[in-house]
DNA sequence: ATTATGCTATTTAACGCTAAAATTATGCGC
DNA sequence: GCGCATAATTTTAGCGTTAAATAGCATAAT
């Protein structure tokens, strides 16, 4: 338990002779209190080691300065083995919080959670990012009630028009990753991936796959994997698929980097050198890329640049500022697998 | 802005023509309210979507149902760039809180902060769990502080023993590492890590590294490295100097993982084929152990598992129970590189 | 009839804080 | 010394909730 002893500010202020709203505004720095008195006040409150209570705080103000993470997961989904991806964004989100004075709630949901009653409408948070990969899975009622009670929601790489939302610059990725292969040669370019992802991010990966392949005159090569497929192994099925048809290629593109390392496996299992044969290059610029034989070519996302940009477009929006929801920029991280 | 318009219990009660701690009692399946009632009042708040304010609640009953995870980080480290294991660790333990009801607070500080005066001082969270690598760092005042006010604080790996700490099975770990490489017939094992850490992961690591060989009758290999060097260039390194010293060594057991595949690395830029010249086993089971060249054979830490020991002793301990504080098994993930 | 005994619901009282209004003290000019 | 501005503090109120004490009112027991 909690050791109830803890001083309150009407404790303080009767040792103090004073009243305890004085001293919370010589706490607070209020302008309208003696230096005098507010030194006295402070010296008290650091040698008994006083601290406001944010709960008679909050209940006050109408404000819990704190954020709410939900990271969306599929029902069932083993919490141990969470995409590094969304665990980077993760620390990131939360260290920016950190700089703008939030507090910083985390939390794994499914889709028949209400984030509403949880967070927001409760008075635990003041506002709500949501990421992960389940967002567009099932029914978005809770969403809906979001948005219906204006609670500032944010969402990581969402599709729905009626949703704030900020994700990485998809395109502008796809175009850096396909002109890279084609700068270093490759004509016959492979799109590793899902094809109908409910995923906003990844059909904008295909899309653009497609679109750039036609700009540059090329022909289009896309495998068929599961729906939804974003796993080593199905990046794996998907290249040895490739392979055993017999498909010309020089260069493969994944829709991520877990795909692309599948890839390079197949690749490398089937006696084809990475790198030279076939070039390959992946999206996200998770560590593990760094690590692979060889190490991954692939579009980083900015993590830290990404935290920041979501923590201060919520914070706008629950200012009730227009956030700036502009996609995030990413480089090419180029290493020996292209 | 939170739209103001949200639904009080009072108003519930007066919508309802009865009182407002009725609402209150009725919603919490209070006994002594009627079952008409009772089905009245929850009807009327689901209907008007009416939530308890967990603020006035929580000053009210002067429990946060929060567990603040912090994040221990050196000062002007790189929050981008957080250490894999925590951030998974820090996945399982959110899993794991929600599980027993709790909201988690997570945030990254330093030594220099005062964790008492933002979490458990403040009733923003009812206690602490530590994790990160820098606990021993610096001044243990915060720690102390923490302990002072009887406010329930667990670390991960900690030394002290005035603090309630968890750890993994380190010498578990070890005797498995080395006794693996035994069996595949390595006669000359390197330790490659810190020998003078001031984290007690490390020092259980190297000391039972000692321990076992001399139990074994093998000689003991120990390049220098610098101190708290606990990243994939130093390991790189050590093994470097061992190479160029002509030391003979037919396995490595490194202390964590990141040093394993910088010795990986070491190795095979110089010509050792690893697995088989030379038999690696790393610590601590990072997802990327699994795409290096060879995939790393290591010592598996359970993060799971850890998260849930660590939440579930921290709630004995803020009930007043004596917490189970046994270390957390560990396994041997067996992979190509030994 | 009168007093017990359960129920059920209401009243009253905090929890610790901040904001605004009301009060007291202080200084200054004339 | 009187008013009058200004500064410093206190008083009053209330944020939405839970817990304890109280009241009303049936029905059962004496």
């Amino acid at each position: 338990m909690i050791n109830d002893s803890r001083v309150t500010g009407h404790q303080l202020a009767a040792m103090l002779g004073l009243s305890q709203p004085t001293v919370s505004r010589a706490l607070r720095g209020h302008k309208k209190v003696n230096e005098q008195t507010r030194l006295r006040v402070l010296e008290l409150a650091k040698e008994l080691n006083y601290s406001v209570d944010h709960n008679a705080l909050r209940l006050r103000t109408r404000q819990s300065y704190t954020i709410a993470l939900v990271l969306l997961c599929r029902l069932g989904e083993n919490r141990a083995n969470i995409n590094p991806f969304y665990l980077s964004l993760l620390g990131c989100i939360a260290a920016s919080a950190a700089d703008h004075g939030y507090n910083l709630i985390v939390s794994f949901q499914d889709n028949e959670s209400n984030f509403f009653a949880n967070y927001t409408g409760s008075g635990q948070a003041d506002g709500l990012i949501v990421i992960g990969s389940g967002q567009n899975v099932a029914g978005w009622s809770f969403f809906g009630q979001q948005v219906k009670h204006n609670a500032p929601m944010l969402c990581w790489g969402a599709s729905k028009e009626d949703l704030l939302s900020i994700k990485s610059d998809n395109p502008q990725g796809v175009r850096l990753a396909l002109s890279h292969l084609q700068a270093k040669g490759c004509r016959s370019i492979a799109f590793i991936g899902p094809t109908d992802s409910e995923q906003p991010s990844f059909q904008d990966r295909h899309a653009t796959y497609l679109q750039v392949m036609a700009e540059m005159g090329l022909q289009v090569i896309c495998p068929p994997l599961p729906e939804n497929a974003v796993r080593e192994n199905q990046g794996y099925e998907a290249t040895v698929s490739l392979l055993r048809d017999k498909v010309q290629f020089d260069g493969l593109f994944a829709a991520n980097d877990f795909i692309a390392l599948g890839a390079m496996r197949a690749l490398a299992d089937h006696g084809v050198q990475v790198g030279t044969d076939v070039r390959v290059v992946g999206f996200d610029g998770i560590a593990t890329g760094a690590y692979s034989q060889p190490p991954l070519t692939t579009i980083e996302q900015d993590y830290r640049l990404a935290g920041e940009m979501l923590v201060n477009a919520l914070i706008a929006a629950m200012k009730g500022e227009t956030p700036d929801l502009s996609p995030v920029p990413v480089q090419l991280l180029e290493r020996a697998s292209a």
